[in-house]
DNA sequence: GTGTAAATGCAACCCGTATGCATATAGGAT
DNA sequence: ATCCTATATGCATACGGGTTGCATTTACAC
């Protein structure tokens, strides 16, 4: 009763046991969205998405988070008092990059070329170690 | 009965009236406030302030907004889910700034000197107009 | 297969924020 | 100085995204 439909469960399964976690459907599922998301999803998106699978809320809620600390995906809050999560994969789309929020329609934009000047990236470290980038404005369909 | 303390009182009450807004007490003493931090402040926090003149916590509230809204206050989240007010003067620091957010601690700090590369300003506009920088990372205290 | 720690579903809860409504007050009109 | 009314306030209640406790189910090491 092997399953013939030939979907990519496997290297997503490994990845997932590799975290440290066990590799259930909606984890599966979770895993499979973002990877076919171009930005990042907001628990909301990705509990609507998987309800139909009949995967409760709190159960999203907790693979995102348990999956961000495990260091699978990234969680970030960009200004709407809302979490998102993209992501962390080998290839591609993995290395922190900025976004830009539009705070006008909320979308949500992954920024890979964005730079801060040399000086500027000098005085940040008065302040700390800058692990993130964040831009808001608003965007080009917005006005 | 004048009032003898010389508070600086009277240019706040005019700045709250020329925003279109009464110059009530809790308005006042959130101005006040928010004119010695030196860096924002959240919704709680001017709320436990003003709780000692027997302000209530909804009425801080919708001060803030109202006066954000008013512009004499930019409100701001920065990734912990919880508002913050800054003054919006018209003189020093007034402008808007980047801020750095520890996300360890917390701590929010204004930088006045951040700047993206020109390169990246103009790639910026492709998704449309930055109104706003912010940095998150781990401050100095922190490690 | 079996056992057990990890994961899930459900409901209840939390925290920051917003709101409805009756009362109080700022501040222009008188 | 007093009055009047829109604005502001206090209190209680609601809200929305997110979290948690607990009993049940399930992945997966053995």
């Amino acid at each position: 009763m092997s399953d013939p439909k030939s979907d990519q469960s496997e290297p997503i399964k490994l990845a997932i046991r590799e975290a440290g976690l066990r590799a259930t459907p909606a984890r599966i599922a979770t895993l499979k969205l973002l990877h076919q998301a171009t930005s990042p999803l907001t628990h909301a998106e990705v509990a609507e998405e998987l309800q139909d699978l009949g995967v409760d809320k709190a159960t999203v809620f907790r693979n995102l988070n348990d999956m961000a600390t495990a260091g699978l995906l990234r969680r970030t809050e960009l200004g709407d008092r809302v979490w998102r999560f993209e992501l962390i994969a080998d290839d591609g789309h993995a290395s922190a990059h900025p976004h830009f929020v539009c705070v006008d329609c909320g979308t949500v934009s992954c920024m890979d070329e964005i730079k801060l000047t040399a000086g500027s990236l000098r005085l940040s470290q008065e302040f700390g170690e800058v692990t993130e980038i964040l831009l808001r404005g608003h965007c080009n369909n917005c006005e």
